[in-house]
DNA sequence: AGTATAAGGTGGATATGTCAACGTCTTGGT
DNA sequence: ACCAAGACGTTGACATATCCACCTTATACT
């Protein structure tokens, strides 16, 4: 974060734009980003784009370049460059696909397994933290606002009347 | 995003990293920024950093320095760097704070207030189209919700058990 | 078969965010 | 008055994310 400030410096918030989502959610975004790299931190050297094609292929969730890719969200450009990375460590290796010659299959060294079985669990506990720390209410409808909000934001084009109405049909 | 893939290619989430939430919310903040940059784009050339601190000075939220990075969220790097930027491009000026030889303050050129005119009626449309997205349930606990996991994500030990019982004695 | 279109991966350029070190100024002690 | 600690802004380095142009391979259509 931008936390080096310092301890006494605590942060009120002064102002309203606390009511802005997006400003809210890029923050928890960044908060949450940086306690995820402090685990993965302490228990070696990988990134945290790293980590999460580690954690796709460990989960065999997929082995295909293409289906790792998407399952971790990542963009093409970021992801060659973070697989040639984790090549490069030693912590994955890579195939031809006999399936289409354009794509690869990707699967853990004893390294990335490794890596994978120490940082799993920490990086598990920390899910269960955080759903812990919502209200039942909160844990309910998280997902489907999450999912609803992402929807929303595909759109760049809406009226500037106070309209906003949307047939919340979702969830 | 990375929607440089194409419309038929429709994103079936396969898997169930869908229920991560860090996962989730870094790909919906994805979303917002993009969403958010188009916005701006379409009406000139500011970054979405620079159009932060345009907006909190435009709201009179704030003008000191200090207050206005904190109000923005932003690191104090970027942050000096994003109102040297500013100020090159004539949307703000700075004056020597009375009360802090470190401190300055900003206040907006003419351009810079024509700027955040244009802009603040398209993101406040925004804002209301994004709760707009969200059932009264959802909209009723969403902020409450990401504080909870914004201060959740403060910490960084925790038990590997099963705990996850709340009262995560922090704060 | 032959061709247009699109998907896949790579690399360069750029934007954005984070971290650490520095010099300056302020504050709170003594 | 002095000094130590903290806060401030700046800069350089690096990490992460996005965008675009390119070439190769697959797919759809004819």
């Amino acid at each position: 974060m931008h936390g080096s400030e310092n301890p006494k410096d605590d942060d009120k918030p002064p102002i309203d734009i606390d009511l802005l989502l997006p400003f809210q959610i890029s923050q928890l975004n960044a908060k949450l980003a940086a306690q995820a790299r402090a685990i993965i931190a302490r228990h070696g050297t990988l990134s945290l784009p790293e980590w999460r094609i580690i954690r796709v292929v460990g989960m065999k969730v997929a082995t295909g370049s293409t289906a790792v890719r998407k399952a971790a969200g990542i963009d093409k450009s970021q992801f060659s460059r973070t697989v040639n990375a984790l090549v490069e460590d030693g912590f994955v290796e890579v195939h031809p696909s006999s399936e289409d010659r354009r794509q690869f299959e990707i699967s853990l060294t004893s390294k990335g397994h490794a890596a994978h079985d120490r940082l799993a669990p920490e990086l598990d506990a920390r899910q269960r933290h955080l759903l812990g720390a919502l209200s039942p209410a909160e844990r309910a409808v998280i997902h489907s606002a999450i999912r609803a909000l992402a929807r929303a934001a595909e759109q760049t084009e809406f009226n500037l009347d106070i309209d906003s109405k949307g047939t919340q049909d979702n969830a």
